[in-house]
DNA sequence: CGTCAGATTGATATTCATCAAGATCGGTGG
DNA sequence: CCACCGATCTTGATGAATATCAATCTGACG
């Protein structure tokens, strides 16, 4: 708790990274700020592995990453389950939820984490007062489809090397986004097991694929960091193409 | 364009075919009627194969698929491709770019297709003016990614067989929501070509895995048309569960 | 009847899952 | 300090799933 309280104070709050986030995508008026900075959010931290919200719930509120890494989460019959998504600092993760009512997925917490959660009443108001904050709002459900139409692709034609190869370069794009990773390098105290989930792999075989990764000599990847060594290398390995995130400041 | 003509009388125009399709997931107030039909749509046929939305154009214009199976197309830059999603009838398929403004990926018409056009102009005054409409088109964009989700996890973690079965289990429920499909039949003029780049598996392997599916009994599929004969034995071989579909009309 | 796209079959190579067994490392109690 | 422990990472061996290559078959249609 006394963690919590001096991380808040440290770090800068959801309604300062919001804007932030949004800000990659286009200009925010100040009328845009304050409304972002008028929301309410709780803030609450999770441990690694718990569940942050869970599938077939009903939540009334809607969360945002601080900080950490979270995935989203099919549940299968057989009790295993697939990783479909990640999402870092800044995320606005489950707008989802105020509009499908009940979640079909989870998220849980990959590494340690702190979500702030603000009411879906808020959001209501939000989107019959504030037209291009709706717009932008609505922009990051967009995307994060867009992301993870690319990550069918990925899926589906690539070598579990150039997937690999391709989830490293996009995240690194988007932590550098948020500030979290500078100079090609980002901790990412992600397990091999749970990397596995997310690459839809068998654990011996990512870590065979890490391996081929890292004797390719375009990553050093140890101790939870990833250094990458040659961008270049590794955008044309994995066939990189960031038009998918959006990443480009325009009217919207 | 005869053929067009002939159509357009018989069968529902874009906005009454959009408040069908958003009339599964909530109730329409009267004035949310009557925008939507004041959404001004223009029509165009495509031909098999023909590109509906270019990957990387700045459309000014979203699309609605009146009749016709399209794809969502990711290319590679050794010219092959990967589609990533279907849509049908009913499906506002590009309010992506009304957000994004440059689309990451083409839309192609897999089967002749007819489409509806609305500027974004309109759109933008929609946003401004009908709350609970903007909700709704936004809610459609979410489950769309919904579905995305669950392909990325039927990549991963199901074989072949299953993957196919989910794949007719969902197609047979949203043509059934637009009533193009019913009685547990409906006509699917797609090549094993096409289907292939849908799955994700070569051609070889993808006419193995539908003769597999015809061997299991639980459907017949010849001539273009699929017959489900065992629609709860399908469910099960697919471990489907339409909850992301989110096909209850509750409030949004 | 010839042609062509689509569907099918057989043979072989590659990728990946699975099972089983170490190796490494940080922490913990004696 | 050391022995032990559990979690994580690593390695080897084997079989199943899938891609690839090369034919052949089928039906629609001019």
């Amino acid at each position: 708790m006394a963690d919590l309280r001096i991380t808040a104070l440290v770090a800068p709050g959801p309604a300062a990274l919001l804007e932030q986030a949004l800000s990659k995508h286009d200009t925010l008026t100040p009328k845009d700020r304050a409304l972002l900075h008028h929301l309410p959010f709780r803030v609450r931290a999770y441990g690694r592995g718990h569940e942050i919200i869970v599938a077939g719930s009903r939540p009334s509120e809607s969360c945002l990453i601080v900080s950490g890494f979270t995935a989203r989460a099919v549940q299968f019959d057989d009790g295993s389950r697939q990783l479909t998504g990640m999402q870092v600092t800044g995320d606005f993760i489950d707008l989802h939820a105020f509009l499908l009512r009940q979640i079909d997925h989870s998220v849980i917490a990959l590494t340690p984490c702190i979500a702030g959660f603000t009411p879906h009443a808020e959001l209501r108001r939000l989107v019959a007062e504030a037209p291009h904050l709706t717009r932008m709002l609505w922009l990051t459900t967009v995307i994060d489809a867009a992301v993870q139409r690319t990550w069918v692709a990925n899926f589906a034609r690539r070598t579990s090397l150039q997937h690999l190869a391709h989830f490293v370069c996009e995240l690194y794009r988007r932590l550098e986004g948020v500030g979290v990773a500078r100079d090609h390098q980002f901790d990412f105290p992600v397990s091999q097991q749970q990397l596995s989930e997310v690459l839809g792999l068998s654990v011996v075989h990512m870590n065979r694929t890490i391996q081929k990764l890292r004797r390719s000599g375009l990553v050093i990847w140890k101790a939870n960091r990833i250094s990458i060594l040659d961008l270049k290398g590794l955008v044309r390995l994995a066939a990189f193409d960031p038009t998918y995130l959006s990443l480009s400041r325009e009217p919207r």
